[in-house]
DNA sequence: AATCGGATCGGACGGACGTCCGAATTATAA
DNA sequence: TTATAATTCGGACGTCCGTCCGATCCGATT
């Protein structure tokens, strides 16, 4: 059951274990053993590495937070044009949803986890503004810089964290490809008409 | 710290107190002993009402959903026109997330569930699909029955919650009024100019 | 008044949890 | 090599959890 012995330092296992199993059972279902013992590690451990437990989950958040980004970024590296940046965003979405629903679900319950413990508020609305701005700053680069870019830019990521949400509870890939399908020209009609 | 003794029976005061402590702290935080304090009752009458914490927690669930649907349908009741359609629906989840933010984090809470432990998932579901059916019933009247009417409103109640979890997670209230207020131009554009 | 079934209670059970600590091991420096 | 610090380990502690059980209370039916 326990993780072959790696080289790389134990902290880096511990953080990876961490998020293998928050992506697989969720916050409020997992335990530090379940954790230590994925990793091939002794429980105390995690409290050596991270603390607590909540350090532990902060260090999760931040890695996904990171990871996130660099993603988003390397997805839309070189593109202006508003279509495909939703496009692609849309897609990079869809592509999770599709091969590694894990990690989007690992995402939202941090997310979530985020709402009822404020610990956790700061770096997650840190990640949403990142990545909002990441879509926004490719946006405005035709038009004046327009503050209501910034909050398109959020309704998008918010549509398609809602629409996550509804594909996973109700994995039928045809309604989940029909829902991302329209996403990406909603926005980009919004778009170009500008403020409201 | 028990309420008060009430004429209603113990089943739905113990309803009300799981509603309210799992909205107050969440569902990876809440105890049966909290909420059977909070109704003033024994802790085993949890079990003899509601089988075990699965159970309570799915009648939580029915609770809520239940009163989702009837809230929207009452807010539609009689509208016709796209615009005061998604206007008015955009208004009823801005006035949850400002007079009763903790009833919109239970619901999110409740969605997160269902993303882990399947028993929640067909509930949730139903939700989302009358809350979209809601939504797309009154929306096709002008126009031909088109399915992508009815994406069109799961994309809508989709944006309005990941709109709700970034604002309750950046509670600046300014921010929140220019999020919500363009939603419903957005989808307006969008419907009247029909499929993709 | 006697009976009976549902409702309610308090308390207990075993287990899992996060945390902590002393010892053993390994790495680093002198 | 020896001394010192950083890691790693196994195990324990006290607490809280969900669940369950026997006793008591109460209201309705004979």
């Amino acid at each position: 059951m326990t993780e072959r012995a790696e080289k790389r330092p134990q902290s880096d296992a511990i953080l990876e274990a961490a998020c293998h199993c928050l992506a697989q059972k969720g916050y409020a279902e997992i335990s530090l053993r379940e954790i230590a013992q994925k990793a091939g590690v002794a429980l105390s451990q995690l409290h050596y590495h991270y603390d607590n437990k909540q350090g532990l989950f902060l260090a999760v958040l931040r890695s996904v937070a990171e990871r996130y980004i660099t993603e988003i970024e390397a997805e839309l590296e070189g593109l202006k044009d508003s279509q495909s940046i939703f496009q692609r965003v849309t897609a990079f979405f869809q592509r999770k949803l599709d091969r590694e629903p894990g990690r989007l679900r690992l995402f939202l319950d941090l997310a979530n986890l985020s709402l009822w413990d404020e610990s956790f508020r700061p770096q997650m609305r840190a990640l949403f503004a990142d990545l909002a701005a990441t879509v926004e700053e490719r946006l405005l680069s035709e038009e004046d810089p327009d503050r209501s870019h910034h909050n398109l830019a959020r309704v998008f990521l918010g549509a398609l964290v809602g629409i996550s949400l509804q594909a996973i509870l109700d994995p039928q890939r045809v309604h989940q490809a029909e829902l991302f399908q329209m996403v990406p020209n909603l926005f980009l009609l919004a778009g170009s008409t500008s403020g409201s």
